[in-house]
DNA sequence: CTTTTATGATAGTAATACTGTCATAAACAA
DNA sequence: TTGTTTATGACAGTATTACTATCATAAAAG
């Protein structure tokens, strides 16, 4: 099995989906991006990882911003197919809800849908430079190439279900925008600034801010905190 | 007035407020880092717009992250300030906290504190590019050194007052440290990614935003909504 | 069997992110 | 007053980054 998202074009100058080459570039910019961190990742360190050559990443990449933009657009698609193929069928929009918090918490499937992709790894890396995909200063541009289509439509997603719940309900878009958001964000500050989050790293991570982003939400749309048991 | 702030020492190689030249590192890079992005931004470009020397700057800061770090934590320690001047003698718990997010949301007072931060630019600045101010590989070695007690000092504040309302309340550290996050995320989605947000960039953008803000914060607070009118 | 296409090898350039040295002017101390 | 720090500017230099260009070759496609 071999999940392909069809992104948008003009993130990439090829696919790097459909060539060795590329897959090659994905699954070891993950790694690399990972274990440096973006501001010293570099195509000339990632060329010699793969035993490639700079040249030859330029042709499937612009520069490294496109290459993070991918990546996070590829991670959005991911969550954005989770969700979908775990709300499949069930009927209660807050019990839709609350699969859709688990799944953009924990981000990973029983078995992996890829095999150069690893999906712990991208969720990661999503973590900790996501934000810095959209917070550049051509955003504008981009946005009108539709670079970030990704996220919005699973944005938008989210926003439905919450619509189901309450269809008088003024903050769809800003709610659901801010799970995400809030999700990823608090997931750092656990690791990395306690002080900032009343959730704690460690084993129970996952489920206490699962249980967070659901109280949250749950007394912002007027639930019952238990009817999504 | 000439507002100054005690920032940890190791944010800079010499206190920038101090000195002339400091000062005048401060204002032009606010404005060149508003103007062009930080990506864009290096201290040649910043020498020359000040008619200075790149080694001059680089007695100031060790590289362009610890001015950024060092413009972010003089913003929150301005936040700070001003939440704290603004709930002063004021009884009621939920009061005060639609005070801070008026304040966390619009961070301007009356009259500006300084003459040479432009508070406006600044808070532009921070909504733009302050997430890359934490968002790095030597997050846990800074934090050891004390480099973001501004902002933990500030959530800490927002989060006392969270308190106050609810005792018993679980996730204060969590809410305070969102209510910050999301205040500037929904600024630069209104203004540069609208399908992400519910607020509509433009005249009422921050009367609406504090109103949302404060919705989210009394429902999950089980707080009137009318309260604090 | 030819032609296209992808990659690798190699070279080159302007800009970036620094570090080092020295001269000088201003501030401060004896 | 003189002597000495201290801050800045002027200038030089280096390794790395972020690209672009050219050419040879191997593999895939027609």
């Amino acid at each position: 099995m071999e999940i392909r998202f069809d992104l948008c074009a003009s993130l990439s100058l090829r696919d790097p989906q459909e060539t060795e080459l590329g897959r090659k570039i994905i699954e070891n910019s993950i790694v690399l991006i990972d274990s440096i961190g973006f501001e010293s990742f570099t195509f000339k360190k990632l060329a010699v990882q793969i035993g490639s050559t700079e040249k030859s990443i330029y042709r499937y990449f612009e520069n490294k911003h496109f290459l993070l933009l991918f990546l996070t657009s590829w991670y959005w698609e991911w969550v954005k197919y989770l969700i979908e193929i775990n709300i499949k069928n069930i009927e209660s929009a807050p019990r839709k809800l609350k699969i859709a918090i688990q799944n953009l918490v924990t981000a990973t499937a029983e078995n992996p849908g890829n095999k150069y992709i690893n999906e712990n790894l991208l969720h990661r890396l999503v973590v900790q430079e996501g934000g810095k995909a959209y917070h550049i200063y051509g955003v504008d541009d981009e946005n009108k190439a539709g670079m970030f289509l990704s996220y919005k439509k699973l944005v938008k997603l989210v926003a439905d279900i919450i619509l189901e719940i309450d269809p008088k309900f003024k903050y769809s878009l800003s709610l659901s925008s801010n799970l995400f958001e809030m999700a990823n964000n608090q997931i750092f500050f656990a690791e990395h600034l306690p002080k900032l989050s009343s959730v704690a790293s460690g084993k129970k991570m996952n489920t206490n801010l699962i249980d967070m982003l659901w109280y949250f939400s749950a007394k912002i749309l007027n639930q019952d905190l238990s009817v999504s048991k």
